[in-house]
DNA sequence: TCGTTATATTATCTCATGCGAATATTCGAA
DNA sequence: TTCGAATATTCGCATGAGATAATATAACGA
């Protein structure tokens, strides 16, 4: 394993808005003032985050007139997401211990 | 999908050492020195990493004596390695599976 | 108990990261 | 061309994370 770019991927990942975004784009795919608004985010933060995404190639770029549409790398991406959701379907299967409330 | 815990412990993932570190205890349980030779790091620095591996439940702390035994919490991190080693686009890996370059 | 080994924690320093505001760029329409 | 909308980039600041050295704790044996 390439320990250095998949942790760069990883981490990556381990932001609650970049994972967020990347599971909106998992059902479709989105521009960025639409990811600005379900996210309630400021327009440049999402397009930081978009950069650190795309730079990383875990999304893809298609530039559509004014507006840039951004979409799943979906061969990188989803099988981590579906790993995740499969192993947390409701955010409580793998509470550890103690962890509970 | 609880986004806080999971990118917590994907941001855990993401860093080289915690990445290999989970690799080695992939193949067996470890102690902290013998994690200490293998990656040929400082005794704290892998202490610490350690720490952080274990407030987020992803690996399992035994004492034995002296020592203090590392395993994973393979539930949770296994399906994620096999994920990511599968998917290993560069062929850099080990693995023997199908995958030839 | 004391000393030694293994591990954990803390202190501190430095560098990276995230954010908002401001500014720049790109594109289409008029 | 110029304007306005959408997006990208830059800047400055505040906070976070990683490394080392130093110190603390825990367990064992003499």
């Amino acid at each position: 394993m390439n320990f250095e770019r998949t942790s760069a991927r990883l981490k990556a990942l381990g932001h609650p808005t970049r994972l967020r975004i990347l599971c909106l784009l998992q059902k479709e795919g989105s521009c960025v003032q639409e990811l600005e608004q379900k996210l309630d985010l400021r327009q440049s933060n999402v397009s930081q985050h978009l950069r650190i995404l795309r730079d990383l190639d875990l999304v893809r770029v298609e530039r559509a007139g004014q507006t840039v549409c951004y979409s799943l790398n979906t061969t990188l991406v989803c099988p981590i997401l579906d790993t995740l959701e499969s192993n947390d379907p409701d955010g409580t299967s793998v509470v550890p211990e103690g962890e509970s409330s």
